[in-house]
DNA sequence: CCTCTGGGTATTTTT
DNA sequence: TACCCAGAGG
């Protein structure tokens, strides 16, 4: 039993969220106030000074790594115990309890979990299905549109009542026929997880009994980002005699509007909940005094929401800086120079963020940084078992764990290769359908293919599929998960094939099948008895921030919406500019504007001591050069601030004078303007007694190929002897790894050339021995 | 059935 | 720039 004085771990008004135990009560904690700690100590006070049992109390967050924080920070406050709350996100929780109670409301119990590139393959099917084309809009926008009616708890019916266009009407049949293809899989969507949860508990009052006896205490995070399938989730949980909700949110860090999130729920928990207690955390244990200035001025000019006003103790502090580059590569080697003085000054890398509104806003970072040799780690984009070659060999799994799951046998059947196209596929896919048939209920007989109007020659090649899959259900009964891995790969070809292609992208697929097998391991090291569809659950619902730690001494590098939850010491935001923030889709509508402010909010209030704010006057993107100029949310701030922000413009060009990027800034003079304005053009290239070089035709990496964790193997040693097409022969002389996934490598020619350094990745350099 | 090519297009993505 | 997709041709 772990003792704890909450006074002193504590600021008063924390206490009260923490204590005050009876009903309902939001908590409104604003940016840095110590959210997850209000949250673990209140679990902890309800054990420790309430008596109350911890497998009665529920703890919903949105990721998995928020819900490893909370159990691991709970396990330190309550000590390790036979039973544990129950802390989950929303998507977990509820596969959990459809996996345990959907059976008996006659729901599945097993089923498989698409993510949205097995609903795209879903929709296709749809589109082919009924013989029409995704127009006006592309596949995805259907799917956005059927998640927005789960969102709502509207099933297919109420969407076709309720249609009144005629692409309201296709998006319901859509729908339909989605929903039904998806039952026929035995498979459930992210968005099926809630809804059907909330059907669950809505229709079936045994189960809803259960678990409204069994959870008590329900709390719940970042309540601003709530949709309403998962506000309708919570209020069927509520158990009606204690109304024991604990809701913790910011309205002002909402960012998921464009997925049905809304804030206002905020509001309706108060009437709904009612009586509720409130409290308003406020102040800020994070950032210094002149950033949280700063946020109070951006968030200052919302149109709607809570109003708070964050303060801090932490009264001195460095003036948050805007630094206007003339281009991309100008803005990359600013930062690059900020982050270098950071590192003499004898900070570290991994102190540093930079945060930005798109994903394709890394490129110039991840080559200025490469070249310069600074670490970098990129989270998000491509996920991890969203690579090519992981969905790959994950779909042989999946079709093994449940066997009607059409769009996992759709990729293994011809992958690799087998002459199994389109055309064949849907052949035995209708056939499938027509007699209700999973992959294991296939006939292997020869003349009962042939029936089914498949060609003699694709006969021939999809026996030799059916019974492989054969033997691996057969190994599965016998191999452990790891060990059907690797048998999987071996009998598929699949590691032999990228061999013999032998590219960077195949050899950084491969490096990725390793790492599968090390998930694999540590899945059966940490939870040895589970069986494949949990371990299949599992990998459905990870992301790649999940497993985010500080530990590499790298500048990490991530969008605004994946740094939420986060904070660094020296946060850099680069791109401050009309159209990328607000981004140019996001800027129609005030509701739209103000989510993408509360976007500029979270990134300035991720800083603790060093924010620095960059945007550039003109930047290649897409191919092409833009000029945009500064964004609104810099420029409505009072004179005051922009004054004391420590403000400077580099010049791209002679023919910048007359341009005025600045259209809406308030200002006084000219005189005065000159004053924070100031140019600054004489910085120099990164020091580099080297000359480096990147060959940009060989960097051409498909998406699926991708790889974004630091790769720490080099395929070279100091000593290697290496060719390259224009400078011969040399030895490498020093090899440096950098974020991404390379490495940098310094390489002697002969005496004329003399040493040139390389991007292991992008250079055409071959291996001599 | 598979691969190549040209044209159109372009946020964010907790699960 | 980098992708996705449709259609042509092997």
């Amino acid at each position: 039993m772990v003792l704890i004085n909450w006074e002193d771990n504590l600021n008063q008004t924390q206490l009260d969220a923490v204590s005050n135990t009876d009903g309902a009560l939001l908590v409104i904690a604003g940016a840095g106030s110590g959210k997850t700690r209000v949250l673990t100590y209140r679990v902890a006070y309800l054990i420790h000074e309430k008596n109350v049992s911890p497998e009665s109390i529920m703890a919903i967050t949105f990721t998995n790594k928020a819900a490893n924080e909370m159990k691991e920070r709970i396990i330190d406050l309550v000590g390790k115990r036979r039973y544990h709350p129950w802390v989950g996100t929303f998507h977990r929780t509820c596969a959990n309890i459809l996996r345990n109670y959907g059976a008996s409301a006659g729901l599945l119990d097993s089923f498989t979990i698409f993510d949205d590139s097995e609903q795209l393959v879903v929709l296709k099917r749809v589109f082919k299905k009924l013989d029409t084309v995704p127009e006006p809009f592309k596949p995805r926008y259907y799917l956005h549109m059927i998640s927005g009616a789960k969102s709502h708890l509207k099933p297919p019916e109420q969407l076709e009542e309720e249609a009144k266009t005629t692409f309201e009407k296709k998006v319901a049949n859509v729908y339909h026929h989605y929903q039904e293809s998806l039952r026929e899989q035995n498979a459930y969507d992210f968005d099926d997880l809630i809804s059907e949860t909330c059907m669950l508990l809505q229709n079936h009052k045994p189960t809803r009994d259960i678990l409204r006896n069994q959870y008590k205490y329900i709390l719940v995070d970042e309540f601003q980002d709530i949709n309403p399938s998962q506000y309708a989730f919570i209020k069927l949980m509520a158990n009606p005699e204690t109304r024991n909700i604990f809701a913790v949110g910011d309205d002002d860090q909402s960012i998921y509007g464009w997925r049905y999130a809304d804030p206002k729920f905020m509001d309706n928990f108060q009437e709904e909940f009612a009586p509720v207690t409130i409290i308003k955390l406020e102040e800020n244990y994070r950032s210094t005094a002149p950033i949280l200035r700063v946020a109070n001025e951006v968030i200052k000019n919302k149109s709607w929401g809570i109003t708070k006003k964050l303060h801090t103790r932490k009264r001195s502090g460095l003036m948050p800086s805007f630094y206007m580059a003339g281009d991309e590569n100008k803005e990359a080697r600013y930062i690059a120079r900020q982050i270098n003085k950071h590192l003499d000054d004898g900070g570290n890398y991994s102190d540093i963020a930079i945060l930005y509104r798109m994903n394709a806003q890394s490129r110039s970072f991840e080559e200025y940084f490469s070249m310069n040799g600074i670490p970098f780690r990129i989270i998000g984009g491509l996920r991890f078992y969203q690579r090519m070659e992981i969905k790959d060999i994950l779909s042989y799994f999946r079709v093994l764990a449940n066997h009607h799951d059409r769009s996992s046998l759709d990729r293994a059947i011809n992958t690799p290769k087998r002459g199994i196209g389109d055309k064949s596929k849907d052949r035995i896919f209708n056939f499938m359908s027509q007699n209700r048939l999973g992959l294991f209920d296939l006939p292997t007989n020869e003349d009962i293919l042939l029936s089914m109007g498949l060609q003699n020659a694709i006969v021939n090649r999809l026996i030799p599929f059916l019974e492989l899959m054969h033997e691996f259900r057969d190994k599965s009964k016998k191999l452990k998960h790891v060990d059907l891995l690797s048998w999987i790969i071996k009998r598929t070809k699949y590691e032999e094939l990228l061999e013999i292609e032998d590219t960077i992208e195949a050899r950084a697929r491969i490096d990725n099948l390793n790492e599968l097998r090390g998930a694999f391991l540590s899945f059966q090291d940490n939870f040895p008895d589970r069986s494949l569809s949990e371990f299949l659950e599992h990998v459905a619902l990870v992301s790649d921030i999940d497993s985010y730690e500080k530990t590499d001494d790298s500048v990490t590098m991530m969008t605004l919406h994946t740094a939420k939850g986060l904070e660094f010491d020296t946060v850099f935001l680069p791109g401050l500019e009309e159209k990328f923030l607000p981004h140019s889709r996001s800027q129609d509508t005030p509701d739209e504007l103000d989510e993408e402010r509360r976007l500029f909010y979270v990134g300035v209030t991720r800083a603790k001591n060093v924010l620095r704010i960059t945007s550039a006057k003109r930047r290649l993107f897409r191919g092409v050069y833009i000029n945009h100029t500064v964004s609104r949310f810099l420029t409505e701030m009072p004179l005051d601030i922009i004054n004391g922000l420590d403000m400077t413009i580099t010049q791209h060009g002679k023919d910048d004078e007359d341009t005025n990027h600045f259209p809406n800034f308030k200002r006084e003079s000219k005189a005065k303007q000159k004053s924070f304005l100031d140019f600054d053009d004489d910085i120099e290239p990164m020091p580099s007694d080297e000359e480096v070089i990147v060959t940009r035709d060989e960097s051409k990496q498909q998406k699926h190929g991708k790889q974004r964790k630091p790769q720490l193997a080099s395929q070279y040693k100091v000593g290697n002897k290496i060719s390259h097409p224009k400078f011969g022969q040399g030895e490498i002389v020093r090899i440096n790894p950098v974020g991404g996934d390379d490495n940098f490598l310094t390489i002697q020619f002969d005496d004329k050339t003399g040493k040139k350094v390389f991007s292991e990745q992008k250079a055409p350099i071959e291996k001599l021995d």
